[in-house]
DNA sequence: CGGAAGATCCACT
DNA sequence: GTGGATCTTCCGA
């Protein structure tokens, strides 16, 4: 078989500059991006369809906010380009991508992804068979997590090499992005309406309630 | 040391 | 649309 030169291209890996920026940028950046995922030997793929950005020490919606740094969050402090993992209501983890130049407290929730490569382990992973509609795979932070096999063991690990990265793929033009508030922070005041959840328009995989 | 909350998901009506 | 699951983490006393 012939070298996939365009496939080679979309799975070029996204330098940690990608992410010393404001987390608003990199989380528009990040629709149309892979996240590849490599377990036991085999090679999983989801493409990101939805986001949100957590901007950190000034958002009160975010783990970041006033600074207040612990055990659990400390890795959002770090120099963009780690993972930041967490277990949230005791089941489900939450994969993050995190931004900036560093202790800013800022971040990327991936929120959804379109599985495109190792289906079989994918659903697997879900504990789903057959009669799989579109967003059930991994349609949501926490069944991204659990498709991809991603625990608390991830956290603080560098995304742009190892068994977890993300790669170049497929960029999102910016007439094809739907903006809205955030899910599942309402208790965060002003932060709640801030325009901060991106996401592939149209897109079957993007989680409910839908952007657009 | 106790209490409460949580960037969710699923089953059920 | 609603409620329950489930448990780590954090904070205040």
């Amino acid at each position: 078989m012939a070298v996939d030169f365009e496939a080679m291209q979309a799975y070029r890996t996204l330098p940690v500059s990608f992410y010393r920026r404001p987390a608003d940028q990199v989380a528009r950046d990040l629709l149309g991006r892979f996240v590849v995922r490599e377990l036991e030997g085999e090679r999983l793929v989801v493409k990101v369809v939805e986001t949100e950005a957590y901007l950190g020490v000034g958002d009160r919606a975010s783990h970041g906010w006033s600074g207040r740094r612990t055990r659990r969050n400390r890795t959002l402090f770090e120099a963009g380009g780690v993972a930041y993992v967490y277990l949230i209501y005791g089941l489900h983890y939450c994969l993050n991508a995190v931004t900036g130049a560093g202790a800013d407290g800022s971040a990327v929730l991936l929120r959804a992804g379109e599985p495109l490569f190792g289906l079989d382990r994918i659903s697997q992973n879900r504990s789903l068979a057959g009669r799989i509609r579109p967003g059930d795979l991994a349609g949501g932070p926490g069944k991204l997590c659990q498709a991809l096999s991603i625990d608390r063991g991830h956290d603080g690990q560098s995304l742009d090499r190892g068994e977890l990265r993300l790669t170049v793929g497929e960029p999102e033009t910016v007439e094809a992005i739907a903006v809205a508030r955030r899910v599942g922070v309402d208790y965060a005041g002003d932060a709640a309406r801030w325009p901060l959840r991106f996401a592939i328009r149209g897109n079957r995989h993007v989680s409910r309630p839908r952007p657009w």
